[in-house]
DNA sequence: GCCGATTTGTCCGTATGTATC
DNA sequence: CGATACATACGGACAAATCGG
């Protein structure tokens, strides 16, 4: 496990933060305490600090300390989505039994429209898949995937059954480092509603992403149809 | 304008990608070059290099380079929400005429079920303040906001009518600098029906914000009630 | 109001590690 | 293997904001 030490000190403070060794509205110690405690460099742990507070863990203060304002219970933290995850590990993360029905797959190549949807080059080869994701055996979201056919070879229906994260992780190799959303509410259209128990509801929460792998090739662009219920996005902004 | 190094750079190097003088997919020069260019140091060039690429408009490589992966007509920009943003900088940047009508404004002391919901600690004084906010006067949001009363005397209904923010920045000189924010979709209210012209929908986009001044006070919690044909949030993750 | 101590913010130069070519 | 390029880390310096005497 080669972790650099930033995280290592990062990942102590969220911690500490957490289990309530620095509680909410109180100061850190300054940083040249916190160096040598730590006996690191004043680099090293202000990266720390600056990835916490992009966090919204801890908002430092020009002159006076830096405050901890993560408190607990900011809502719960189930059904919560975060950052770049898969549906198997959020899944995993909320103790809850994933399952994955592939409706379609198919080779398509990217029209003019689609082009323009997804952002991907025109009469690009792309893999076209479409998957109802269920947990604890009820259908909570609707996947369009468009995969960029020439970085994932070996691709199958099978294995987009299972897990294509892990799939293109652990076989290809590749890994997913940025992503792109865009958060819209549509009506549900009658696929959706074929596929999803929506009751009461005549919308969808609709993610759009386009991923990008190691070597800054846009590989992928979804587009997920979240049932309301299952639906709740969480983020961060700073200025 | 006291303007950092780094920031100078980052600007720089964004008004370059986005003029197309650094093409999609093209590599940045190294870090050692552009170091030369700006006549800086490692650090400095590295910084600007890391918020761009929390920007998602470049990617960096190991051993490789520095990739840009922005592209012009990232879907439009218009109607779109990104970061810290008020609604009055918002229709500015879309060209677009703001209004806002004050629906309610009174004091409340923070009930046990608020300060659950909201964050705050129970038995704060608030402000509660509800607002319709329309552009080009079009109904397209409803806001719910609590403001701590402590942190904003002299704010009245007059004000609200305005911009708080502008009010809170300029007249108390407050600095709004981290906002914690979930999304949702939630059936539209009958108050939200009788504010906004839903149509079809019978679904908003709820999108739920704790905001922290300068003093890593959370000094305003808000729901903001969307009209689902003018919402849009984009964001970018990374791992 | 001033001054000095404390604390965070910015910047630099350098060294070493690691992935890619 | 060597050259290139990004990643991490250290130590030192000065600036800017805050606070207390």
């Amino acid at each position: 496990m080669p972790r650099a030490i930033f995280e290592g000190i990062y990942r102590d403070l969220k911690g500490k933060i957490q289990e309530g060794s620095y509680a909410y509205q109180e100061f850190l110690p300054p940083e040249s305490t916190l160096t040598e405690e730590y006996g690191c460099s004043r680099n090293a742990l202000r990266r720390a600090l600056s990835m916490l507070a992009d966090d919204a863990y801890v908002q430092p203060m020009h002159g006076r300390g830096v405050r901890v304002i993560w408190q607990r219970k900011d809502h719960s933290t189930q059904g919560v989505l975060e950052g770049v995850e898969s549906f198997g590990e959020y899944a995993r993360r909320n103790g809850l039994e994933p399952s994955t029905s592939v409706k379609s797959f198919e080779h398509v190549v990217c029209s003019a429209g689609l082009a323009h949807r997804t952002g991907f080059a025109e009469g690009t080869e792309l893999l076209r898949v479409v998957r109802v994701r269920s947990l604890d055996g009820v259908a909570r979201q609707v996947d369009h995937d468009y995969f960029l056919a020439s970085a994932a070879p070996g691709l199958t229906a099978e294995v987009a059954e299972e897990s294509v994260y892990s799939f293109l992780e652990e076989r290809l190799g590749m890994r997913i480092l940025t992503s792109r959303r865009s958060i819209t509410v549509q009506l549900a259209t009658d696929e959706d509603c074929s596929y999803l128990e929506l009751g009461p509801y005549n919308c969808v929460a609709v993610v759009e992403s386009q991923s990008y792998n190691s070597d800054g090739v846009m590989f992928e662009y979804t587009q997920v149809r979240h049932h309301p219920d299952a639906f709740c996005f969480n983020t961060v902004s700073r200025r």
